[in-house]
DNA sequence: CTAGTAAATGAAAACGGTTTTATTATTTTT
DNA sequence: AAAAATAATAAAACCGTTTTCATTTACTAG
């Protein structure tokens, strides 16, 4: 391996003087300079990060610890993180939270020497670990509390959105399958969902709001409740696409067309929501931008630029597709 | 932050010694070990990685190049690879192949020195890059070329064993909607439903033979060929589970009942495959463990146990669902 | 008791960079 | 033209481990 001694010897300078080039640490006259990356050049010299951690006591490594890896949620936070580190030269370590009780983090991130940590869940309450004293960050899709720096989407606004959509096809009698109301989210989307209603001057029927687990099985459920009496909403709004796929199920084993006879309205935008028949309008879950801000938000706090995250909220998106019409 | 001479120090030894006390590289008296092991456990030490990297060229981090971070593939294969190398006290650091001309992996991977490289592609031919000097193995869930190492499904399998189910459940007539004929799984799923076909003595109708694009629109319009006509295929057998959602749409327009009046079955068992109406059978993508064989391989080939991936072939999985049924 | 051997430990160099300090060369000022 | 200031470069220390090699200690056998 060529070292930037090897470099130092063959332009015949000093390896101070080759780190100088290579960092713009100090004044290098035009001549020096350019006969030290000419070498560079021609060699393919590619300085040793591992070295330069060592002394510098700083990886440009950034570690990533979620729940699991896969589902909906978790991936494109993390493209987003990815995405972000990249463009500011710095790289993703990643893990998983284990369940193993004499788990700790420290084994990966702590030794590895990581800059900063973000917390990437989808679904998780609270993950239970010794706070590092390196910044660190969560980064929410769903969650039930809240502690310390966040990021999470706006629920409040995306309900609103889509209750407001609802409203404005002259849908006046709106069913709404929320998710579990100790999950934030649910608690905010359940005030989105009112205060919509609220700004159009409509009532609010307590017997259209039901509860079900984020699950397809009590999407149907609650459909059932909602749909089998003589009084029916004529447009559902449920707190994921899950459990709109659940309504869509109950509407086509019973004859409901959707969305001539009933409108759904999802959340999430899960990549399955587009090929449910019909095609589910739905709000999107901001991952990808909120893995950027988290992203952000670490190495701002590296900088010294901001001491916590501002608790952001991001903007989620309306996405109108097939499964919503105008109220005849 | 405490480090090994520090701990020295405090147990009255040699940095040496507690390095041997650590990794078990040299014989260390009981005495001596339980003291240095206690002075550790009280000042809660944990040696440095980047140092230790640096001494010893090896970093026990692999790098896992993916094109797309997201979609249905690639998260479960880092997953699988994460936790091989979780269990094997490696960690994953993870980039995306940029599209930008002067992008370089060496940037990423080989400046922070990884151990191993493995390319996880759900989509992408053949990705364009200076081969490096480390191990390295290619994990593919769908790919037109082979070249060098890599760990694939068993497409041909999957598409017999797909067949098989169809053909054990009386269907003589299945219109099969494949890939494009130039991808590498396209021509083996070919193979294999075929090769259902001949073990059961029975003919394969050229006509019922279509192919889709992967997109779920084409799925739409091969099966508007195969279903308009007069003779009809009592089962479609198609290459993803998009292309068996544009199925499924026809038939919904159509008032073609599934299963009562055609069988579909999928391949990749993506999530949605279980929220469509009916719930798709279809074939699994191994994708979990197809990453955990990866990061098997670049360890085993780390260690020299092994040259070069013997050209991995990972079997499939039939998941029967409700959208197949017993012709009648 | 002592020489010889094996086991345990310590000292120091090494890994490949950065950074501080020192030195030399070049300008500028008086 | 000498002194002072500034620019450019070199030398050396340092980051926290591992590893080699030398030395000390403990044990065994004659």
């Amino acid at each position: 391996m060529t070292t930037i001694r090897d470099i130092a010897k063959i332009a015949g300078v000093a390896p101070s003087t080759v780190s100088h080039v290579l960092n713009g640490t100090a004044r290098v006259s035009k001549k020096t300079k350019e006969i030290v990356e000419k070498v560079i050049e021609e060699n393919n010299f590619q300085p040793n990060m591992i070295a330069k951690s060592l002394k510098q006591k700083k990886t440009y490594t950034i570690g990533v610890l979620t729940d699991h890896f896969s589902g909906p949620f978790v991936p494109p936070m993390v493209d987003g993180i990815e995405q972000f580190l990249y463009e500011n030269n710095y790289s993703t370590l990643i893990a998983k939270v284990r369940e193993e009780k004499n788990w700790d983090y420290k084994e990966l991130f702590k030794s590895k020497q990581v800059d900063g940590i973000i917390v990437a869940s989808s679904w998780v309450r609270e993950i239970d670990w010794e706070k590092p004293d390196i910044p660190y960050t969560y980064v929410y899709g769903y969650t039930q509390d809240l502690h310390g720096d966040y990021i999470i989407p706006n629920d409040f606004k995306g309900a609103f959105d889509a209750t407001m959509h609802l409203i404005n096809l002259d849908h006046h009698k709106i069913g709404f399958i929320n998710g579990p109301i100790d999950w934030h989210a649910s608690i905010e989307r359940l005030q989105g969902f009112m205060a919509a209603h609220r700004k159009a001057g409509l009532n609010i029927h307590p017997k259209w709001i039901k509860t079900g687990n984020w699950g397809g099985d009590s999407g149907y459920k609650m459909a059932k409740l909602l749909l089998e009496g003589k009084e029916r909403p004529t447009a559902i709004f449920t707190g994921n696409d899950v459990m709109a796929s659940g309504v869509l199920l109950y509407c086509s084993k019973n004859g409901i067309r959707v969305p001539e006879d009933l409108s759904i309205i999802g959340f999430d935008n899960q990549p399955f929501s587009s090929l449910l028949i019909p095609k589910l309008t739905t709000v999107e879950l901001p991952t990808y931008e909120m893995g950027r801000l988290a992203a952000r938000n670490i190495l701002a706090k590296l900088e010294g630029k901001i001491k916590t995250t501002e608790n952001n909220k991001v903007d989620c998106k309306l996405i109108i597709r097939d499964s919503t019409m105008r109220n005849t």
